[in-house]
DNA sequence: GACAAATCTTTCCACTGGCAAGATTGAGGA
DNA sequence: TCCTCAATCTTGCCAGTGGAAAGATTTGTC
């Protein structure tokens, strides 16, 4: 039944989580570049080296939180598609806003999500992960066309169509290279102009002649 | 007359130059994630601190190789759309795809420019660097109107459209979530195929029913 | 109750970036 | 020509980092 915390100071009992807690805690507070091991197990209250029998070394860790890092994802499509209007379409740009949302609420997270190799394993958690985040989307542009997920040919590249066009979109608002009028990335105000911003984009065509 | 190399083991003359380099090197070789000051002192073969005199330090070193980096994406925009059929939205789809040769002949060198922030200095060297690349970008789109850039009001959307579909393809080709046939990324057959996919998500039209 | 495995700590090492102080060099003025 | 001065580069130092190795503590299992 669960850890039920901890019971003396050795054996932490749900260390692991402890760690991952603390360690998107750094991640948002002080960014990347500057994420120290060192300081998310002093953050925890333990030494240094518990994390890498948990995670194995740094890049252990790191990718553990990717995984995290596309559950929160999935989650904040989900709930942004089960908010929209009940059209496939609208459940699909549901799903891109969400998108944007974790974006935004976990900048450094994003980054860190796909600044990662895709990875040589395909059977490993982070690689399931990110298979589930696909799948919705995937559904959610099948849905459009009222058929099943990768049904008929070139609805893959449908599927590319749509995660290029928002991850693009998310990338560069991000880095600035888009200004957004609005400061606080996570008021009201900032969301609905990303979201505006968003739908537009989504559909532009510039036409061969 | 340029500096004329170096006349003693002192005073390097084009040291500057020299750092940029062997960072750029760095870079390529060992990644974004490794990348030590120290190192590419060694590699100049001058004392580890030499770098801080000419960049103050690592963030600025790392600004100035950014700055570098503009230079070689729009370096790739313009010797792709010279290359392009002399149509307007041909010449368009050059630049697009002389971003994605920029993105898979330096991909750390492009993970670095755009994981930076867009910058709070809008008179920095780097900033200029960006808004030309920008200006590129959105003289391609003005063609395809026949227009003057950014003339007509949301023409700037239109800029940013084609900016966020190629860049998220660039993203998630280089993260390795969208799989390509071809392995090494700058042979022909690559660019060819990568080609091919961006001028289809360029393109496809999801719309609303 | 004893043994084995898991969990965590302590100690050590190589490496990193930055600061401070000193050495070397080139340029411009008397 | 010489001499001063600023620019350039080096040496020496320090705190901080990740990882390896070995030891201490606890839990689970027979």
């Amino acid at each position: 039944m669960a850890k039920p915390a901890k019971s003396s100071s050795y054996h932490h009992g749900d260390l692991r989580r402890a760690i991952l807690d603390a360690g998107e805690a750094e991640l948002t507070e002080r960014g990347l570049a500057a994420f120290s091991l060192r300081r998310v197990a002093a953050r925890v209250g333990v030494s240094h080296t518990a994390p890498s029998h948990h995670f194995g070394d740094t890049a252990g860790m790191i990718a553990a939180l990717a995984e995290r890092g596309f559950g929160r994802l999935l989650a904040c499509m989900e709930a942004r598609q089960a908010s929209a209007t009940n059209t496939p379409y609208e459940r699909l740009m549901g799903s891109g806003m969400g998108y944007l949302d974790f974006a935004f609420a976990h900048p450094a997270l994003f980054r860190l999500v796909f600044g990662l190799p895709a990875g040589p394993s395909p059977h490993s958690d982070l690689h399931r992960a990110a298979e589930a985040a696909y799948l919705h989307l995937a559904r959610a542009v099948a849905a459009v066309h009222g058929a099943e997920p990768l049904a008929h040919p070139g609805a893959e590249l449908e599927v590319l169509a749509c995660w290029t066009r928002v991850h693009g979109l998310a990338e560069l608002v991000l880095s600035g290279y888009i200004p957004m009028q609005t400061d606080d990335p996570n008021s009201p105000e900032a969301r609905a102009e990303r979201d505006a911003l968003f739908r537009h984009l989504f559909e532009v065509q510039l036409r061969p002649r």
